[in-house]
This record gives C-alpha cells, sequence and structure tokens, in this order.
DNA sequence: TGTCCATCTCTTGTATACAGAGACGGGAGC
DNA sequence: GCTCCCGTCTCTGTATACAAGAGATGGACA
C-alpha cells in the first residue's frame, strides 16, 4: 500500500497514489533533493515509486498546474528553472498579498487567534536568541501562515500558498544574509503588533515591508551570483 | 486530427488532444453550456471527443487545478459549484488583486498601451450609447485584460485570469442590473482617468471601487434567489 | 411497510501495450 | 576533419484492458 511510496509525510486516507507521488515529489523540490532545472523521468519516478507510469503523470500534471514544474509536449518535464526577473515580479506580488493578509488578519483575527499569533512569535524570538536557524525559519513560516489564515478568506490563502510553493526553493538564499534573522524579526514585531492593536493599514505596511525586504536580499544575491536563470 | 475536438477554438500546433480537450470543456463552462454542479463523465466525454479516457483524465485535472472543476477520488469530477460566502471571498480577492494592476498600470503602461486603454474605452461608449449589451460586455473584458496586461507583471496577470476564469459562470447574472451598463462605464472613466494622468493611487482606488460594486450587485442579486449555492 | 444488508453495477483508478515525435549518433559526402 | 543527413532509439502521448471502490437496487426480515 503507502509501503510503495519511498519518500515524504503520509497522504490521506481517500488519496489515490498520484496524490501520494505529488505530494512526495513536492517535498523534494521543497526541501531541494530535485533542484530547478531537473529532469522528471515518467519511467525512472515509476521505478522509484514501484507503480505504473499513469500515477505518475498525473502526479506531474498537477505540479506543473502548481506552477513547481514545466512541460512541454513530447519533451518531458523538468522542476521549474524561475527566470529571474519574473521571480522579482512573484515576490512583489507576494509582499501586496501578504500584505493584503495582514490587513483582513487586523480586522477578522479573534482573540485566540491573535494570543496563537503572538506565541508563535514568541517562540521564534527565543529561538533567534538561541541561533537556532533551521527553528527559527520552520516558525518562521508558520508565522507567514497564522496571518494568511487570519485573513479568513480562503482564495487569498490559496494564492499566498501558490506563491510561497513557487519562491520556496528559492528562499534559502538568503538564510545566511548578515543579521537577516534579527532584521527579520524586528519586522515581524511590527506586524504582530499592528494586527494585535487592530490596525489593518499599519499591519499592511508593516507587512508588505517585510516582504519587500526579501525581494531587495534576493536581488542583491542574484547581482553577486550574476546569473540570469537560478538553478 | 482536430475534427476529432467537435467544440472550440482551434488549439495550437504542438498541443496535445488533452489540451484541445481542456480548451472545448472550458469554453462550455464559460459560455454556460456546462452549467456548475454538472458532472463530467470520462467516458461520455471520451465519446463526445471521440478519444480514449487517458486524455479526458488529463484535461479533467489540468481543470481541477485552475479551480473550475472539483473532484474527489473515485467520486467524479463536477464543474465546482460555488459556495457563497467562497464567491464573496473571491470577489473581494478580485477588486484587490484588479486594484492592484491598475496600480501598476498607472506608473508601468507605455504610451502606445494607454492609447489603446483609451481607445477601448471609447468603443464601451459607443456600445452603451447604442444599447449593444453584448458588445459592451465583450469590450469590458478587453478593458480589464488591457489593464491586468499593463500591470506589467506576469505572474499576477495570471492570478487575476484565475479569479476572472471561476467567476466568469456567474457574471451573467448582473447583466440586467438597472443602470449597470452605464454606472459601469463610469467606473471605468475614473479608472482610466487616473491611470492617463499615471496616479497609481487613484487607479487602486477607482478600480476597486468598480470591482467592490459588483460585489454588491451580487450579492443583492443571491438574496433575492435565497439559495446558498448558485447553480 | 419500512429498514437494513448483500450483491451488483457503474465509474474511476491503475497497469500495460502500442504509436509517434524528437533526440542522438554514425556514416557518408564534401 | 567537419558537416549534414538518415536511421535508430528513447521517451512521451494515447489506447485499451483490468482492478477496485462507491452508490444503487433489490430482497429479506422485523
Amino acid at each position: 500500500m503507502s509501503d510503495r511510496i519511498a519518500a515524504g509525510k503520509t497522504a490521506d486516507k481517500g488519496a489515490t497514489r498520484a496524490d501520494e507521488v505529488r505530494l512526495a515529489i513536492e517535498e523534494d523540490i521543497f526541501l531541494g533533493r530535485l533542484r530547478p532545472g531537473t529532469r522528471l523521468d515518467e519511467e525512472s519516478l515509476a521505478q522509484r515509486f514501484n507503480i505504473s507510469r499513469t500515477p505518475i503523470r498525473e502526479a506531474i500534471l498537477q505540479l506543473v498546474h502548481a506552477g513547481l514544474v514545466e512541460k512541454q509536449p513530447r519533451q518531458g518535464a523538468v522542476v521549474a528553472p524561475l527566470k529571474l526577473h519574473r521571480m522579482v515580479q512573484m515576490f512583489e506580488v507576494m509582499s501586496e498579498i501578504e500584505g493584503l493578509c495582514a490587513r483582513f488578519a487586523a480586522r477578522r483575527m479573534s482573540e485566540e487567534e491573535k494570543q496563537a499569533l503572538k506565541h508563535l512569535h514568541d517562540t521564534s524570538k527565543a529561538h533567534m536568541e538561541a541561533r537556532e536557524l533551521d527553528a527559527y525559519y520552520a516558525v518562521n513560516r508558520s508565522f507567514h501562515e497564522a496571518v494568511q489564515a487570519g485573513s479568513h478568506n480562503e482564495p487569498l490563502q490559496e494564492i499566498a500558498r501558490g506563491l510561497f510553493a513557487r519562491l520556496a526553493p528559492y528562499r534559502r538564499y538568503q538564510l545566511n544574509h548578515p543579521n537577516r534573522v534579527k532584521d527579520s524579526f524586528t519586522e515581524h514585531d511590527d506586524v504582530v503588533e499592528a494586527i494585535l492593536a487592530g490596525e489593518p493599514e499599519a499591519a499592511y505596511a508593516a507587512m508588505r515591508r517585510h516582504v519587500t525586504i526579501q525581494i531587495d536580499i534576493f536581488t542583491e544575491f542574484v547581482s553577486i551570483m550574476g546569473g540570469n536563470e537560478i538553478q
């Protein structure tokens, strides 16, 4: 049964093989085991998961429509390599989308949600002070997800998740920027404050600034690398 | 070859049968030939297009990920019926996304693009005065697409297109609202003016208002119908 | 007569076989 | 020695056959 699927989190009960494969490949992309540009060969994937090509094809199609994989008729699929200018555009949209989430969150979060958000933020502070990078970034992701959920707008959350997924493989590049963790925490601080105080525009501005700074760091990184296509 | 595909626009040269089927079904949904809630039976679709179930399944999967179709494992696919509160949320996001497009457009549109937008707007005025409803709404769509393209941000355009596609089957309901065409034109007028003048925030506000009004009309329509699920 | 259970059928999910389009390499010609 | 063309070969796209789950239907029992 599910032992046929080698990697990744276990899928839901009612899920099909295709879904399990999709989750596994998705995780491989997130974690960098599959780098952008890597070819996805149907036959070898079929062998790896010990199933036929049919569900593999379906999984790949789903990934194509999630934007994680690119595919051209009769020329196979590769993990989507993002062109630089497109990635900058995506960050640009991301900053607005996340800002929007924060604006809604400031208006709509329940007291429980606000407390949960504050708790997440406090946790990340502990990780920051202990210099636990990986833990900090894990909580960081939860933080953003909490704000997104706080928007109480599902389509908006889906858009945010989609953008996040497509940018995820590139986020690790900013890990090593000097003082990034400390600055990031300070920016989060502004966001939390505005949301807890129920100030939509301040929350929007703070979150937008936070994500925009990531664009700066990213383009800075790219200009050092000098490449037009990151892989 | 392509004569196997009965309906819709002809697909690209390199396209697969699955792509052709997807386009055909997409158009059926847009034009209301397939109403939300309609079951998509793989076998009968295969017969209709005179191909096997395999490409049909791929087409359906693509539609699922475009949000036009919903699917549960082993229970088939139906044209996505939107829950009311979800639809309102989508309009809510749409107003922000289109507002964002307008904001970017005001900053980034070239002189040629601005002239083309103005020309579209003038054309719609003629249709309005001649009371040519269908023509007006066709140009209306082009108008919105022009603004989206003017944002010069592809991911943003994709998001806007996706939302538009999912809302398209429901838009026709506002056709008959009293004075809607005239009001709509006036709202467009504000948008055009702001964009031509290069005023991002005014363009954002005008476009946001324009789409928000559609939400009002829509909810008004729904409250008259009284249903929780529109079909 | 109503309800519950078993079976049956219909539809989807998966496997496998086949066909066709590009890619790649070898050989021939310049 | 280099280039171009043709054949082969691999991989994707499609068809078809098979398996399995979900809902329907009918019968039996209360």
